[in-house]
DNA sequence: AGCACGCCGACT
DNA sequence: GTCGGCGTGCTC
């Protein structure tokens, strides 16, 4: 009997294919293949050997293997392809995400040797107008060991220029020296961070679980130090041959957060985000491949990384939303940690000063243990959260005069202030007070928010931008204003009631434009007396000891939202931004500007602890049959009109017809037209995950066989971040 | 996703 | 007469 192989290629297609396997050659599942595909040429990851042959086909033989061993490991097919069943995505898709973007292509899975440049000469025969070769000439001559080629071209020179000092023979490329040599390894420390008690108490709570499957939910309060507890946990629990993960949000991963790390590790510690290069990418990939003894933190992609020897893994900021991808293979990165932590029988800890509701369920449920650290770290209090109602009063710039006043008696006794806008921008709309005419964005069904620093009207929803306009662009009138808040705003409105003190903003524009954030919390790291203006932004992870007071601009965004997470993530937010008041000695204070003082969210927010507020909003979730008490799955759909979105929903429906299943829809998202497409939704709601993970298997497998309205996409969101 | 095949409109 | 538009169908 012929050998056979079943292949998934990297494609949108939810099938596999079946192959010969010629003489001699031997494949094991995860292995990278090179195969004839049509009439070109494809890459596979083998995942079954041994198959029946299909009759009446004949099957084409694998062209080679890549390697002779597999690309993923046995461990790490197995969590892809429950996540490809769990999420209803393409098989062959999940498993090349698992692949670094370079043996996707089909490169040899090996390091690109280092080229290594060397001096070997001054820049007398240089011409004199050769100022940026002279300079690289010199800048290599200062390295007497040489530089790589990337560092020189990271220093800010050309590969041209690097080539044309070559054929000057000017400079040379020899072998890369040892890495030995090179430089010596970086000191660290032998022991974890000392811990209070409070601390000490949780860290042995958590290491009690032991070496096998455990979930722990580390509920630990902003500023209880559980950075520290993550640490001191590696440090205890981590063998020196064994490998960790540590989950973070893409912008906790910040180079402080690192060396924080690299303190007590060293050169254990590898990163893995979103600003990695194709190299770079391969080079940690390899080493977690190969199974070296690495700490990786990294954001939600890392958990998909080759692992062979996954000891523990830690998802700090747990509830956060970006751990879901929102567009493709829309997996979790929390729960597939999780599930992961489960197929190797390693713990994992989920952190968070506010995890998510689903978590705490799962804590109530007792498939997490609930591990509690409470008390600040050093002498810090929990600040006080209060309510400052601004029905009928005054604003400037979106300010009250209490919370200006509080602002100017904290500047007075030399201490910091932040205000929280979470728009970015001077205007979230501009608004002509003659004729009612609001800018919007052409291609999407949006306001466009007006940014005064660039003179440009930009959507926040795709890329478009105009030229700001001092006349109403429909009827020509100067009655043209802007209207709402934005963190350009506030801190036009700051700087001016505050004209001695620094206002520093600090959003994605403002950080974009600087370079980074670190650079612009200079000012606020000094301690000296400053004001901070910021979104989201400011509310992850940063520790500012001097500021005793937060201000929230407004609060009443998610208070009547339709989407069901709307309160969970709008109390996230607030005790996240509140957290950053009050971490050093002094005592903190929240002022929660609203105009609705009396909502029994806001109220219990202040007297509030989170998982109180986490138990009221989990009964809201129960009556109102949201998850985690139902499972959730978005059936979407985009064309260039809402008449063909509509139709394709329309033809699903129907198949969604299933006891203990409720559908809703079809009906036009929330924003209903983004960049030009049209999108509208299909929601179901089960009592049973397996019901409908089975349900939704089925009507994939009549999509595929079925012919549906052309030019329409249509796609399946499990466990949906975003209802709207 | 690619890529080829296929059948209708405005060019040398 | 042909170049090329993108609709449709197929890939073991």
């Amino acid at each position: 009997m012929p050998l056979t192989a079943r292949i998934a290629l990297n494609r949108p297609l939810r099938r596999l294919f079946d192959y010969s396997v010629p003489e001699g050659v031997r494949l094991v599942p995860g292995q990278r293949v090179r195969i004839p595909f049509g009439r070109q040429q494809a890459i596979g990851l083998v995942v079954q050997t041994g198959v029946e042959p299909l009759p009446g086909i004949n099957l084409k033989p694998v062209i080679a293997t890549m390697e002779d061993w597999p690309a993923l490991p046995e461990e790490t097919v197995s969590l892809l392809s429950w996540a490809s069943d769990y999420y209803q995505h393409p098989l062959g898709e999940c498993l090349f995400t698992a692949l670094p973007p370079a043996l996707r292509r089909g490169r040899k899975a090996e390091e690109k040797p280092v080229e290594w440049w060397v001096a070997c000469g001054h820049g007398e025969a240089l011409p004199a107008n050769a100022h940026r070769q002279r300079a690289l000439l010199e800048w290599l001559n200062r390295h007497s060991q040489g530089a790589a080629g990337s560092d020189i071209i990271r220093a800010g020179f050309t590969r041209t220029q690097l080539r044309t000092l070559c054929d000057r023979e000017l400079v040379k490329s020899v072998s890369p020296p040892s890495p030995h040599s090179a430089t010596a390894e970086p000191e660290f420390l032998a022991t974890g961070p000392t811990l209070s008690g409070a601390q000490a108490a949780a860290a042995e709570e958590l290491a009690s679980a032991g070496s096998g499957f455990s979930a722990s939910l580390l509920y630990g309060i902003t500023g209880s130090g559980k950075t520290e507890l993550y640490l001191h946990y590696l440090k205890q629990n981590l063998g020196t041959e064994d490998q960790a993960l540590v989950l973070v949000p893409e912008i906790n991963l910040t180079p402080q957060t690192v060396a924080r790390f690299r303190h007590y590790f060293g050169t254990r510690i590898v990163v893995w985000h979103s600003a990695l290069n194709d190299g770079e990418r391969l080079t940690t990939w390899l080493k977690i491949r190969n199974g070296e003894p690495v700490i990786l933190i990294g954001t939600r992609s890392a958990v998909l990384l080759p692992f062979t020897g996954l000891q523990a893994i830690i998802v700090d900021e747990e509830h956060d939303s970006s751990y879901k991808q929102g567009e493709g293979f829309r997996y979790s990165g929390r729960d597939l940690a999780v599930y992961r932590a489960h197929l190797n029988r390693c713990p994992v800890i989920l952190g968070s000063a506010t995890p998510s509701l689903e978590s705490v369920y799962n804590a109530q449920q007792g498939k997490y243990r609930l591990v509690r650290l409470e008390e600040r770290a050093g002498n810090a209090t929990p600040p006080v959260i209060s309510l400052l109602d601004i029905r009928s009063r005054p604003l400037e710039g979106g300010l009250s005069r209490p919370a200006l006043n509080a602002i100017e008696q904290t500047l007075a006794r030399g201490e910091q202030a932040l205000v929280f806008v979470n728009r970015r921008g001077f205007a979230p709309v501009m608004m002509c007070f003659d004729c009612g005419h609001m800018v919007e964005c052409p291609r999407c069904d949006t306001r466009l928010t007006y940014h005064r620093r660039d003179r440009a009207m930009r959507c926040h929803h795709c890329d478009y931008q105009t030229a700001a306009t001092e006349h109403c662009p429909k009827c020509q009138s100067d009655a043209f204003k802007p209207v709402g808040q934005g963190t350009e705003r506030t801190e036009d409105i700051l700087a001016t009631a505050f004209p001695d003190t620094p206002v520093v903003r600090v959003d994605r524009d403002s950080t974009q434009r600087k370079g980074s954030i670190q650079g612009i919390l200079k000012q606020v790291n000094s301690g000296e007396p400053c004001v901070l203006v910021g979104t989201q932004m400011l509310a992850k992870g940063h520790d500012f000891p001097n500021v005793t007071l937060v201000v929230v601009v407004n609060a009443d965004g998610g208070l009547f939202s339709v989407d069901f997470r709307a309160p969970e993530q709008l109390i996230q937010t607030l005790l996240q931004v509140s957290g950053r008041a009050g971490r050093g000695t002094k005592p903190g204070k929240v002022l929660v500007q609203t105009c609705h003082s009396d909502h029994p969210l806001l109220k219990t927010l202040c007297e509030g602890h989170y998982l109180d507020i986490a138990d009221q909003l989990l009964s809201e979730r129960d009556e109102g049959q949201f998850p985690p008490f139902r499972a959730m799955a978005i059936f979407r759909a985009e064309a260039d009109t809402m008449e063909k979105s509509l139709q394709v929903l329309d033809v699903i429906k129907p198949l969604t017809n299933a006891p203990g299943i409720e559908t809703w829809g079809p009906l036009p998202a929330m924003i209903a037209r983004r960049a030009d497409k049209h999108r509208a939704q299909l929601v179901l709601n089960a009592r049973n995950r397996k019901r409908l993970n089975t349900l939704l298997t089925g009507i994939c497998q009549e999509l595929d066989r079925r012919k549906l309205p052309a030019g329409v996409k249509w796609m399946i969101d499990v466990d949906p971040q975003e209802t709207g």
